[in-house]
DNA sequence: CGCCAAATATGATGACCATCATGAAAATGT
DNA sequence: ACATTTTCATGATGGTCATCATATTTGGCG
């Protein structure tokens, strides 16, 4: 059953959109080709003519979430509190590609890791643009720190039991970035030792 | 082919050590029983003489990591470089278990879960008990902000390919955190407002 | 010293999965 | 309108894995 140029562009989009979800809630290897499919509201059968394997796929959804969400780093303190908060970390099939998938990606193709490696970069200078005004060595530095910080807590935070600890994990984490950043223009706004 | 009572206990022992070593190298999912096994130097045979099921040897290896080593945190000056280092980020395997299992282990059983709550639980606490002197608040605080960005940055500098992206992110946090501590005996080393 | 239960080995079993093969329908271009 | 080609569905296939069944060896106790 042949379907419309568009429906197939639609139903290529639904696969991607399925399979970065399924990805992100469950990792890479718990989901399997007929589930994403099946989520897309396809069988398998025509898996292997939008993709040439699994693995084709997860570089794909990778490259499809990252550039998908051009996520509103404008306002920082907003940023922030969307990201560490209870909501992000319980809906990992929506949130955030890197604190999701950068365990598992590891272990995937070259194709794959290289889509997160950008999506890494792209999100540590945008995170850098939203910083308050300070050396650019500075700004690297804060961005840098405060992203490592951000995943870290959302993963910390999604992998334990204890929710007391779990949020107090979330919590703490956005006052030690507020209270790192608050330095920034405060002290050494003047240190000029660009790299 | 029987053996001795100490034997078992140290075939056994072996088995959660390489459980333990290929688990945060791999992955759950992307270790089979067999290959555990082999590597303890046994056939899959006695496995669920020692373990009710894959699941329980997940768990029981979990807590063997978190029990077995307690990291000298002592000089944190020290743990910080050894764990921001290029050689923790390429050795995940015998690295710290929370950096290679923690996101994983959302899709793990209660019983894993539940180790892994009392080693992050622990951990907090000796970074914070080796903290410089500041007020409890504050020790926490930091004590959660570095540990969720030591774990952030090295989950992201082993995920991504670009080598000197991932060494600055690993140097970048360093520097962050040295700057955060640095803070703590400085400034506000008497705002008591414990909670 | 011999019996027996405990460890481990060898060898199924059933499920799942990635991928391939083939068929049917219908969109597209002429 | 028709032939062609494309897209998706149904249906294998071969491999891997967790788990179970059974055999074999031998430590440990009486």
């Amino acid at each position: 059953m042949r379907v419309t140029r568009e429906q197939m562009a639609e139903n290529r989009r639904r696969i991607l959109d399925a399979a970065s979800h399924l990805f992100r809630e469950k990792g890479f290897d718990a989901v399997s080709v007929v589930e994403v499919m099946k989520a897309a509201g396809l069988t398998h059968g025509g898996f292997y003519g939008h993709f040439t394997s699994k693995d084709d796929l997860i570089a794909q959804a990778i490259a499809h979430v990252l550039t998908g969400d051009a996520k509103g780093t404008g306002n920082l303190q907003a940023f922030l509190d969307t990201y560490l908060s209870p909501l992000h970390r319980d809906n990992a099939a929506g949130g955030c590609p890197t604190a999701g998938l950068a365990s598992d990606i590891r272990h995937q193709t070259t194709a794959a890791r290289s889509a997160m490696t950008e999506g890494v970069r792209s999100q540590i200078n945008r995170i850098g643009a939203a910083l308050p005004e300070a050396s650019a060595t500075e700004k690297r530095r804060a961005a840098i720190g405060s992203w490592a910080a951000m995943v870290g807590a959302v993963i910390i935070a999604r992998a334990i039991e204890d929710e007391a600890l779990s949020n107090e994990v979330l919590d703490q984490t956005r006052a030690w970035i507020d209270a790192g950043i608050g330095t920034l223009n405060s002290e050494t706004t003047s240190s000029a030792e660009d790299a």
